[in-house]
DNA sequence: CCTCCACCGGAAAGCCGGGTCA
DNA sequence: TGACCCGGCTTTCCGGTGGAGG
């Protein structure tokens, strides 16, 4: 990518061009690429009218002065829970403002606000309350925002995103939200959840649980002709006119609808391949471009899973990158032996074979690299292991970490080592 | 048909950091 | 504050096994 771009410069160097020249010039195919990011709001939501209806109605006792009952939203992502909610509490906050009814949405996403301390403190500094970020006892905030609530005697809807990251860290935030309306006289909190984890249920306090999916909504995967609905509604407002070959739409939605159905997915495809067109200095989004944009993102949330591995797992990896120069295929000893090498020359002591064999299997879970068993008769019954990932990209990714520096060094070694075949023996 | 290799993978116990409770 | 517990990671131990070679 920075070869291209430099190249194209260093050929240009006579005239006197700004370094974005080049890339400002280019824009035929995006109108306004912000519409294919996740955080867009779009003006309407194809087939969620059934879930906007029921969430308007599960609502409207907001506007008749009642009290709705707290919601559960279930759904895998990228199925428009948060868009849909987003979209009717817009609605919602609209209208009443309109009809003068006393209703106050919060929306909080407990990815970001994800303890106890600070969803109360969001939710006192929404009602108007100077609450500090951090340093005051929780269960004050609580009372500040009790009172706040109370004393303006507003209808209160407050909306937790990704509810489940509260579980861990913030459960009796939680139990007490969902109990705030018995200490009420004159005021109401409604809360709605989202989740995409479902298991998270089993993990929630029960009666926690009970009060908090009153209500049940859930959010079916997208097929793929709704998926290609939806693509289309943002491309006309996306790209310009004709700037997607045929095809490319099917293809992205296809691909995605593979993939559980996932909008976001179906939207960060079309955005990719239209972002290599770009670079490609094509016209088009093409069909070939899609495809390289299905490479791009694989490649890419490998190399993310491959950074937050552990130590030992990277070392492992290493060393298979190694032994893969040699031969595509290896066997478990093999990569033990290089392993345990290498983990002698950064001075960091070795697991045993037996957990590497877990590491191995977990690997292969990953799709990091493929294994299976076989037996090779006299010679044993062992993993057949062959990386599946890029293993350039790979390298690369593994010598990030600082941990592993000193392991370039040994590389030429190590190849050496291999060609002779010495990686038999025991070290030291 | 039997042997025996080189590892698989289950069970159980140990270690460690973090959290809880009196 | 220290005793205690919990869960994740790791080691130890060990029984199990498909099939090439005898």
């Amino acid at each position: 990518m920075e070869k291209a771009i430099y190249g194209e410069i260093d050929g240009r160097q006579g005239d006197q061009m700004n370094l974005f020249d080049n890339l400002l010039n280019s824009t035929t195919i995006f109108k306004n690429r912000d519409v294919l990011r996740h955080s867009y709001t779009p003006e309407s939501l194809p087939h969620r009218e059934e879930q906007i209806q029921q969430l308007v109605e599960l609502l409207s006792p907001l506007l008749k002065g009642g009290t709705p009952s707290n919601i559960f939203i279930y759904g895998k992502t990228g199925t428009g829970k948060t868009a849909t909610v987003k979209f009717v509490i817009k609605n919602l906050e609209d209208i009443s403002s309109k009809m003068r009814a006393n209703v106050m949405v919060l929306y909080l996403n407990c990815e970001i606000i994800d303890t106890a301390y600070r969803v109360l403190a969001s939710l006192a500094r929404r009602l108007g309350k100077n609450v500090p970020m951090t340093g005051w006892p929780t269960d004050q905030v609580y009372e500040e925002v009790k009172n706040a609530i109370e004393s303006k005697g507003i209808k209160m809807v407050i909306v937790l995103d990704e509810i489940d990251k509260l579980v861990k860290r913030a459960e009796e935030a939680l139990y007490s939200l969902t109990r705030i309306n018995s200490e009420l006289e004159n005021a109401r909190v409604s809360l709605i959840g989202i989740s995409n984890n479902l298991k998270f249920k089993s993990f929630l306090d029960a009666r926690i649980l009970s009060s908090l999916s009153e209500e049940e909504l859930v959010f079916p995967p997208y097929n793929a002709e709704q998926l290609e609905d939806i693509l289309k509604q943002r491309t006309k407002l996306a790209f310009a006119e004709g700037a997607l070959e045929d095809g490319v739409i099917p293809l992205c939605s296809a691909i995605a609808a593979q993939e559980h159905g996932d909008a976001r997915k179906a939207l960060d495809l079309l955005r990719v391949s239209a972002e290599i067109a770009e670079r490609e200095r094509d016209s088009k989004v093409r069909i070939k471009h899609v495809r390289k944009a299905i490479r791009k993102i694989e490649t890419d949330y490998m190399i993310e899973t491959v950074r937050t591995l552990p130590l030992h797992t990277k070392i492992l990896l290493y060393s298979m990158t190694l032994l893969a120069e040699e031969s595509d295929k290896f066997t478990t000893g093999e990569v033990y032996c290089v392993y345990k090498k290498l983990c002698g020359k950064i001075c960091i002591e070795a697991l045993t074979q037996r957990r590497i064999s877990d590491l191995l299997s977990e690997l292969d879970s990953l799709g990091v690299i493929n294994s299976i068993i076989i037996s090779k008769g006299r010679y044993g019954r062992t993993r057949e292991i062959k990386i599946e990932a890029d293993v350039e990209a790979l390298k690369k990714a593994l010598e990030e970490d600082y941990r592993l520096q000193d392991l370039k060094k040994f590389e030429e070694e190590a190849r050496k080592m291999l060609k002779l075949g010495i990686f038999e023996e025991q070290t030291f």
